[in-house]
DNA sequence: TCACTCCTTTTGTCCAAGACAAGTGCTTTA
DNA sequence: TAAAGCACTTGTCTTGGACAAAAGGAGTGA
């Protein structure tokens, strides 16, 4: 039962166990010790017992090659990389800004954010939600601010707790308006949740924004459900839909065959709606799983489901 | 790479793999595997290569015995025994309901849950709310019904999706609430977030609210923030507090050590207000870490240290 | 009765090197 | 163009041993 070992006086903390550097940047144990053994990196030095320490050098080079893995990058090609290599090829990730008033706003955001503004930014978010209204705010306001954000902490230039404030502010104001939505008893039912792999709930509030201000009666369960838990879930729930959402950061392979999965155990009477960055979109249609390419979509995939219902129920 | 497995058709799973094991019961790989060479539990069946497949019924049980050992109980008094004796062991520490008045209000809440009227669920604890305030209702209403929806989900009266269920509806709740504080710039400034493996922010969030319902400056970072970040965050925000929670799913054990190990780190200018039941309380003091022993002491805790503010201001 | 030290037992984590299967990507074939 | 075969990549699991921190107990002295 070995103890953090944090070196000498004051905190300064020159090395991190092999748990410690499993905790902070999500590689695991074994990972970490055969990457050791087959790309000589990382080289942790050793304590007096002969367990690894990893200077935060690496540590900080090994987050960098996990970000770089998030965006689809194998650790092969990269993990005995140079440092300066790593960092220009995350210069080449980038999402296409599409929007150049967004972008404008989007960037003064950025800055209160590195200031760390929250009461400004709040406002400001705020302001623009009342202005625009819940759904533009959604589809027009924090997707680019997303975009923004993420290509900002990928290059190093957002922090990691800058990254969570961010999220936690947009959050806080999409649930509040989704809160300000009166009871409906319209359909359809809509249960929404993640993977259990999917720990960003970001993406599946927006959905629900969006349905909601649509007047669908939606159930949130939450992030990281068992495929199982959900299925039984939305049966016995008498939901018409489950949506689910991936973020970047979800191994696109995954993403498709747990939809394959879920699809296989899920009552074939109750569609699958599944969206979010790291959803490869080109990838074929499954039968009764709908893709939301873009948020702004999910308003008319409401509207096409009520259609359906309508000429359903009719016939 | 291997697969999670769900085994074969409509997803019976009908054993766990020895990561999903420690993911689900928070009992680490290598412990596992070292219970069963010196205990004799859990032994898992295995598969066609050989590799450990969890019956269900194993797993429930191990998850009693974690439960049981955050309360302070040996493992190697409990995991060779009986499972009838660990139920039994379990209900000499059911939480000790204290009001009576409380205690039917969340069977009633319970009783909600299981049949997923969460609209109901809803209005009710909202109801509260607004009858009793945001302090009274976090300290006498969510503390009591999180013990009681803790200990039914424990015993398998809740599922996983009822148990998150609860947790949205409450959080929602409580988000809300805060929203409707208005800004202030009154001290302390307090950090609110929890640690790398901490994944549930109820806690913090319910000291968030105690501590805005006192009109300090509160930000919330959410949750699972490497050590380093929250302290070079609080340093460049000057913070005077970070507080963090941690849930009965934390490991008491490492509850301490990680505690004292982001001591080290931090400015030793700022406080650590620590809280939650996965906190041995009676575990010693440590300089310049406060213990919130119950939600309802936070308030005073922020009573004391502007206090003692400004006690140091005229010195 | 309490507080302290010393000693034994308990207990979780780490190590090493090997094995393996799922996934990837390249090449060949129809 | 697409399917099929094949080699390569890569994360996870295996075993049994080792060790240090923490907990419990015994003894001692105030």
């Amino acid at each position: 039962m070995n103890m953090p070992e944090f070196e000498n006086t004051l905190g300064q903390h020159q090395g991190l166990r092999i748990a410690e550097v499993e905790r902070d940047t999500g590689i695991g144990k074994d990972t970490l010790r055969v990457w050791e053994r087959r790309y000589g990196f990382p080289i942790p030095e050793r304590d007096a017992s002969g367990e690894r320490v990893y200077p935060m050098a690496q540590v900080e080079r090994l987050r960098i090659i996990r970000r770089l893995m998030d965006q689809g990058v194998r650790p092969g090609k990269i993990i005995a990389q140079d440092l300066s290599e790593l960092l220009k090829m995350l210069d080449t990730f980038g999402s296409k800004n599409a929007d150049p008033d967004a972008y404008v706003f989007c960037n003064a955001m950025l800055k209160l954010l590195r200031l760390h503004r929250s009461q400004d930014l709040r406002a400001n978010l705020n302001r623009i939600l009342v202005k625009e209204g819940l759904q533009r705010f959604i589809s027009h306001t924090v997707v680019p601010m997303n975009n923004v954000v993420g290509d900002s902490w990928l290059r190093g230039e957002l922090s990691i707790p800058e990254e969570h404030l961010y999220t936690e502010q947009v959050q806080n104001i999409i649930r509040h308006a989704i809160q300000l939505q009166p009871a409906t008893s319209q359909l359809p039912r809509i249960l929404l949740t993640t993977f259990p792999n999917e720990e960003h709930g970001l993406g599946i509030l927006m959905v629900e924004a969006m349905c909601a201000a649509e007047g669908a009666q939606c159930t949130s369960l939450g992030t990281r459900l068992p495929l199982s838990d959900i299925a039984s879930y939305a049966i016995s729930g008498d939901f018409d839909v489950v949506a689910v959402s991936f973020s970047a950061a979800y191994p696109a392979r995954d993403a498709i065959k747990d939809l394959k999965q879920f699809r296989q155990i899920l009552n074939p009477r109750i569609l699958i709606w599944a969206g979010g960055s790291g959803l490869p979109l080109k990838k074929g249609q499954m039968e009764g799983v709908k893709l939301m390419a873009d948020i702004g979509g999910v308003s008319s995939l409401v509207a096409d489901w009520r259609r359906q219902f309508v000429n359903e129920a009719q016939a």
